[in-house]
DNA sequence: ACGCTGACGTAAC
DNA sequence: AGTTACGCCAGCG
């Protein structure tokens, strides 16, 4: 284990997130059941930048705003990668974020 | 070793 | 209904 199990589990449900689909911290959160610690899901993907294969860029806030975006190379970067899948992005923020929102306590229990 | 901060979200006032 | 405070876990000062 490189990284503690919650970490670990907040990568799988980030990496399982399908393209032009973005999630939330809290929804993640919500689905290992800690909906509290959603600072710390965010937090674990700081941990991402170490970790190949985990579109952080797909990961926003509940309002759908790129919050993490000023943590990439560039800020460019986040917002770039979200268009290039079909997302459109508007004063770094998700315009059709509810529509693209995919919630993995939904998705995946299907 | 102790305490603050941080890519959020919810609860309480 | 809007604002403030708190909680979570881990990394860093």
């Amino acid at each position: 284990m490189i990284q503690s199990d919650f970490f670990t589990s907040v990568f799988q449900v980030v990496k399982l997130i399908p393209r032009g689909r973005v999630t939330s911290y809290g929804a993640i959160a919500a689905y290992l059941g800690t909906k509290k610690s959603s600072r710390v899901v965010g937090f674990a993907m700081n941990a991402s930048h170490a970790i190949p294969g985990i579109p952080a860029h797909r990961v926003v806030n509940r309002l759908g705003c790129l919050t993490g975006k000023m943590h990439f190379s560039n800020l460019d970067e986040m917002e770039l990668l979200l268009k290039a899948e079909g997302v459109i992005v508007k004063d770094d923020c998700i315009v059709n974020f509810k529509q693209l929102f995919w919630d993995p306590s939904i998705e995946l229990e299907l």
